[in-house]
DNA sequence: ACCCAGGCGGGCG
DNA sequence: CGCCCGCATGGG
């Protein structure tokens, strides 16, 4: 029984440390725009489309127990599930080396357990090119209604499943039927980048590449520049020195290290660098980006 | 009503 | 290189 495919559903269970589902839902991350999470007493349960299917995963302390369908086998299910939560990361030690200050240190108290997921290339792609001079809640708006339009529908126990949709679904798609998902300007971008992705530019064949040489392929598409190739590479291919700086992590950075001072975006990158280690700057960048938000600095 | 949102592309000096 | 501008849309 290799590759099940959907109508069974399956599931397992896997211990984890310091692993919180919802600190990690709720911090910006591609699966904010399109999961669903819900709490009752101690258990969160996040669920989620995928390429293939869709996965939902509970935890309870740290247990994390997950349920599957579509097109998984048992071990490429787990080895989904220990990838998109980063749960062979070495978390205490990310903190160690990212803890350079107060604001720091209470952005790791507040978010403990919050993970840099990994996931699909294209789907950070998608997700990223939406998320310009947009908000958070708007980017799920949109998301939700790419996938419930072009994702592609397999019948399960009565219900209809989505996946999250494929490159080349969205590159066929018109821009009219884009644009009703509420894409507005960025209509044109996601179809180009759908077109280059299914084409031109095959997104795989970053993963064994540098982190520079890769940012400029992915800078090629249209609708993708400094920022939103940093978050494609740090949430689609978890390279670590990804530092995106958006509007609040300019601002928490001007607000703690520079006495409010404006600086460039040039200038917060070099700070970066030079602060924390090149494996751990997207942590570093998540922790302050999560907390600047709780907090509101700035607004 | 008015303002803003995990920026980018294009045009300018 | 830096700066400035417009950009669709929905929620506060």
């Amino acid at each position: 029984m290799e590759t099940e495919t959907i109508l069974m559903e399956h599931s397992d269970t896997i211990r984890t440390d310091r692993f919180d589902i919802r600190h990690t839902f709720e911090s910006g991350q591609p699966l904010t725009f399109h999961a669903d999470y819900t709490e009752s007493g101690p258990s969160r349960n996040l669920s989620y489309a995928t390429g293939r299917g869709r996965i939902s995963v509970a935890s309870k302390g740290n247990r994390l127990s997950y349920d599957y369908i579509g097109d998984y086998s048992a071990s490429s299910a787990r080895n989904e599930v220990v990838r998109r939560f980063a749960l062979a990361d070495d978390i205490q030690a990310i903190y160690a080396g990212i803890n350079t200050d107060p604001f720091m240190d209470s952005a790791i108290r507040s978010f403990n357990g919050m993970r840099i997921t990994e996931n699909d290339p294209w789907e950070a792609t998608l997700c990223f090119i939406i998320s310009q001079f947009n908000n958070i809640k708007r980017i799920r708006l949109i998301t939700r209604k790419l996938i419930e339009r072009f994702g592609e529908t397999y019948g399960y126990d009565n219900k209809e499943l989505k996946l999250f949709p494929s490159a080349s679904a969205i590159a066929d798609a018109s821009l009219e039927d884009i644009k009703v998902c509420g894409t507005g300007f960025r209509a044109e971008y996601i179809k180009s980048a759908a077109t280059a992705c299914t084409n031109s530019l095959d997104l795989q064949s970053l993963y064994p590449m540098d982190y520079e040489p890769a940012k400029s392929a992915l800078m090629e598409l249209d609708g993708v520049g400094d920022k939103v190739a940093d978050c494609i590479l740090l949430f689609g291919y978890r390279k670590m020195e990804a530092f995106p700086i958006d509007t609040w992590i300019k601002r928490v950075m001007e607000t703690v290290y520079f006495k409010g001072r404006k600086k460039t975006i040039k200038e917060l990158h070099r700070f970066a660098e030079r602060r924390w280690e090149p494996e751990m700057l997207g942590y570093a960048q998540q922790y302050l980006f999560h907390n600047a938000r709780s907090l509101k600095v700035g607004r």
